[in-house]
RNA sequence: GGAGGUGUCGCCUAGUGGCCUAUGGCGCACGCUUGGAAAGCGUGUUGGGUGCAAGCCCUCGGGGGUUCGAAUCCCCCCACCUCCGCCA
């Protein structure tokens, strides 16, 4: 693979990276990741530099030379061609030398992960910090009974079937039935419209999206095992629809002087869930597919922190409107992933497993998605003609999993639940009535 | 799946191996002109890298090849259009 010199400053901000490692150093300290890798991105940054001078001197002495070429003609043009032959041939060994150091440094560039925003705790997947939480749990002890999981409630009010899912698709697969997708298709519906009413743009996007857009997004990094591929058409189901509305505008220039450009993406998503055997096997709660409203914002690096916000506030508003009672934590650097800078999870109280789980997510990916799929603006600092990266940020309004938490939290004495004040009118029931005899 | 066509700097477009470091128009920006505007005239206008700058390098859908030299010739791929076939 060859890459067209001057990549590397796209992928990663070399400008700021050369004049400040210690930050990216910092950075990578804080998410457990080797802080060497900043020093030797710069070494190989300098060695293509070095190389492209040597390349671009050599060549434009090539084409003043083939001018001469041009003019000349008969015997004398024989010597010329003689001489420009042998010229060719430094000028691509020159250039196969500089191709060489900018694939070299672009590989080790792309191993880099963002730069953590200052404030995030540093550590792993258990050193996340609790921000708030909200909302309490419901004491079914004092109400004499005894919370049943998810599944058994599924089970009891035909919410979904996984025993058939596993016959037709395997373990993790599923069908929403009757009630279960009633209720899903209002949970989506409820989110979409809060995201309409929010000046997000809805959107249904593909699932099945190129290499060049699945890495640009930062999932082909430590975690490609849990990507599904086809190779036959060289293709990748996305496991949610950030991807393909990352991708949207990929090569693209922006005009974010109205203000940030605010997406709301429905779509299935899909996720192999390898490293997970045993985990969450009950039920519906980790699945292979799953549907997602999914809020992706195109907005200035300055504005970005303020959206990250924003985004947060939605998602605890979707919360509260279905009634749970969760805790909002902010997720520390060792379990960011490779594109986010800051991330914030909503966890929901789940009563049978006595914790918060995960239910929203979102990050601030800052311009490390937007430089690798040449997402720009017109630089409001520059010449007018000038261009910079954009930032980009995600956040889930609600997925099938919520499902998990609507039905344990809400679930009464008789087998039967309660539906959320917000999704009557959109599901046409105040109550998913057991189907247990007498009930 | 088969046959043919198209792809050039926001839009349209010229361009069949060296004077293309890409033509012209529209649009846009700035300036001149004007009481103000329009028209007119002039200048600029793909994007990226590097540099204080001048400049230099890369970029004609993408990738590879031929050649001293490629927008131009060859191969592969992609997108769009037309027709045919097949499936919903």
């Amino acid at each position: 693979m060859s890459y067209p010199p001057g990549i590397l400053a796209v992928v990663i901000d070399l400008k700021t990276l050369r004049e400040d490692p210690a930050a990216a150093k910092e950075s990578q300290r804080a998410r457990g990741e080797d802080p060497a890798l900043v020093d030797q991105i710069l070494e190989a940054d300098r060695r293509h530099r070095a190389a492209l001078g040597s390349f671009e001197t050599k060549r434009a002495a090539q084409r003043e030379f083939g001018k001469e070429v041009a003019k000349a003609k008969g015997e004398a043009k024989a010597a010329l061609v003689a001489r420009a032959r042998s010229l060719a041939e430094e000028v691509k060994s020159l250039q196969s030398a500089a191709d060489a150091a900018a694939s070299h440094a672009n590989l080790l560039s792309l191993r880099l992960p963002n730069l953590v925003e200052p404030g995030a705790p540093s550590g792993g997947e258990e050193d996340f910090v609790v921000l708030r939480t909200e909302g309490t749990p419901r004491d079914f002890a004092a109400e004499g009974f005894l919370p049943q999981p998810h599944d058994a409630i599924g089970q009891g009010i035909a919410a979904f079937d996984t025993e058939r899912g596993a016959k037709v698709s395997g373990s993790r697969f599923y069908y929403l039935t009757g009630v279960g997708a009633r209720l899903e298709l209002a949970l989506l519906n409820l989110a979409m419209r809060r995201a309409v009413a929010a000046g997000f743009t809805p959107m249904i996007t593909p699932t099945l999206v190129k290499p060049s857009i699945m890495s640009g997004t930062g999932f082909l990094g430590a975690h490609a095992d849990e990507v599904y591929y086809l190779p036959a058409d060289d293709l990748y189901l996305t496991g949610t629809s950030e991807v393909a509305l990352a991708g949207y505008h990929s090569g693209e220039i922006l005009d974010l002087a109205e203000g940030p450009q605010r997406l709301a993406g429905w779509s299935a998503c899909y996720r192999r869930e390898a490293g997970s055997y045993g985990k969450d096997t009950r039920g519906i709660f980790r699945v292979h597919q799953f549907h997602k409203v999914e809020m992706f914002v195109f907005a200035r690096q300055e504005d970005a922190h303020r959206e990250h916000e924003r985004l947060l506030a939605f998602e605890e508003e979707m919360l509260r409107l279905v009634e749970l009672p969760y805790r909002v934590i902010d997720v520390a650097a060792g379990d960011l992933g490779s594109s986010a800078a800051r991330k914030f999870d909503c966890e929901a109280w789940i009563p049978t497993q006595a914790r918060y789980r995960e239910m929203t997510s979102t990050s601030n990916c800052t311009t490390f998605q937007a430089r690798r799929l040449a997402v720009r603006e017109r630089d409001p600092g520059g010449d007018g003609t000038a261009t910079r990266p954009v930032a980009t940020l995600n956040g889930t309004l609600a997925t099938t999993r919520w499902i998990v938490a609507i039905l344990e939290n809400h679930q009464r004495r008789d087998g039967s639940v309660t539906v959320p004040e917000a999704l009557r009118a959109e599901i046409g029931l105040d109550i998913l009535p057991s189907m247990a005899a007498g009930a």
